[in-house]
DNA sequence: ACATTTACCTGACTACAGTCAGATAATTAT
DNA sequence: ATAATTATCTGACTGTAGTCAGGTAAATGT
């Protein structure tokens, strides 16, 4: 198939060129691994297990590559407050010191790309990297229940109401609207959704049963970088689905007039506009959906 | 800047998805190195000597993995017909077995991506990939002097006269053209010049001098997935570096009116039309620009 | 209070990727 | 004929990346 074709000397087009600038820039003197943790830890330091957990690694081998860098006068570790079998790294000023210059290397990695181009060249291929990194994030989405009260899921829900804020012409107070904690999104109550893309958060959405056979969609979003790449869509079949399976026939939900993508998904997934189904402040369109 | 950020996040996104991917899928069991000679081997077999410089390895090395790939039964060596220093690799019938697993395999990984998207998603990265990809190619371009007679350059110019058989209502015929010999493009005669993307030909561009202090440019050609992108303009600009160096003061060239991203690009270069200044069978347009 | 889990560490080990210094045989240049 | 070059090979070596099996101290569950 030609879209496979494609795919493939996209690979090897990119590994090609993106990794021999990776070992150019990146890897002089220092080995790429220990590169990689002094730039995860960055300027503002970071907890081990969270180093472990971002890059994957051996518990042992990260130690070692700590001990390495201490032992080169880049990082200290300290025990975290409040934990005290958790340690923290940082960066000394000479690790600082590196942390610039591998940026700076990044930097120049990425001129040296840009640097052949005409202007016109530049702006199209700034544009497509864009879009393919997007879509490779969205090709990797995975969306799993989490507990509404997860940092992850709160990062998310604020995210959404920021958003709200931006989008509605009176802004958006979170205490005027109906209130719906954690709890209404916990099992067997409700279920909190939230999707990642390589490991990090990039969108929700909730289900909430509030009266006996009745379900209502909460809190869908989705991160800008990712919308209309059918992440959306996503959650809400997932949230379908699990409303078909915990028998509730009917969904409801109501939406913005500000938010035209989500209105826009729920139409073309069969939902019907009805009368309003409670007073809330914010909403102008209510919705609703016969589940079979 | 904006730019070299979408670039730094393109880098870090692809390496982490695309490299994964790679593990995942072609490390299963074989060092990647192997597997890497296997596929450049390929079903057609190869020369050792092609081999270490398509991957750019040390000969040690290449030796080293050759011997294992034979000792597993993969891979056989016999003496290159012509010259016995050379040995070719070849594929055993187990080694193209594996062979065609590896395929298989890119096909799985590259699916593994466009799987999860929906059609018009997929139609999106995959165009967003090519755009990708031919950039990136372009913004590695280096044009550098070539014997007219190598067999890059010979190749370039098969690709060329096949463009002008494709293009010319007539068809083109290489002998009822003025004839251009590779002396002609020799130094001092002249000059050819050669473009190579990661070390592949991509485009060529000839001097020839033909009458004392007047040059004609000649075979400018530029592999198609590149057209628009600038091989061409700079192509042109180093034979018209070359010109002036060698103290020519008249610049010439006659083009068909079938090749119109030529003629554009003269036209831009400040070639203005004159009367015909040959009788070639071929060309509908002549230009000529003064060199200061 | 005691067992379990969590976070981190050390030591011992492996595989992979690659470099470098010759050695040998065939070919080409002078 | 002889020297220089080319293509390949072998042996010895290095550095990087990572795994695995324990071990210690702090925190948590019961």
């Amino acid at each position: 198939m030609h879209e496979i074709d494609q795919v493939r000397g996209f690979n090897r087009a990119v590994t090609r060129r993106i990794g021999l600038l990776r070992d150019k820039f990146l890897g002089r003197g220092r080995p790429f691994g220990e590169a990689r943790l002094v730039y995860e830890i960055g300027s503002a330091g970071i907890e081990i297990r969270e180093l472990r957990r971002r890059l994957d690694l051996d518990s042992g081998y990260v130690s070692r590559l700590l001990r390495s860098l201490e032992g080169q006068g880049l990082v200290d570790t300290l025990p975290a407050s409040g934990d005290a079998r958790v340690r923290c790294a940082r960066l000394t000023s000479r690790g600082l010191a590196e942390y610039e210059e591998l940026n700076r290397r990044s930097d120049s990695a990425a001129l040296s790309i840009l640097a052949p181009l005409g202007a016109s060249q530049r702006e199209r291929l700034v544009a497509a990297m864009a879009e393919v990194e997007n879509l490779l994030l969205a090709s990797d989405v995975v969306i799993k229940p989490e507990p509404a009260g997860s940092a992850a899921a709160q990062w998310c829900l604020r995210q959404y109401f920021e958003l709200l804020g931006r989008r509605f012409e009176a802004g958006y107070d979170p205490g005027q609207a109906a209130p719906a904690g954690a709890d209404d999104f916990t099992p067997p109550r409700g279920i909190f959704l939230l999707a990642r893309a390589l490991g990090n958060p990039v969108g929700c959405g909730a289900l909430k049963r509030s009266v006996p056979d009745i379900g209502e969609i909460k809190r869908l979003w989705v991160a800008s970088s990712l919308r209309g790449l059918g992440v959306g869509q996503k959650i809400l079949d997932l949230l379908e689905a699990e409303a078909r399976k915990s028998g509730l026939k009917l969904l409801r939900l109501d939406t913005n007039k500000a938010l035209r993508e989500a209105e826009a998904l729920y139409r073309k997934n069969g939902y019907r506009e009805v009368p309003p189904f409670n007073d809330d402040p914010y909403p102008d369109h209510w919705f609703e959906k016969r589940l079979d």
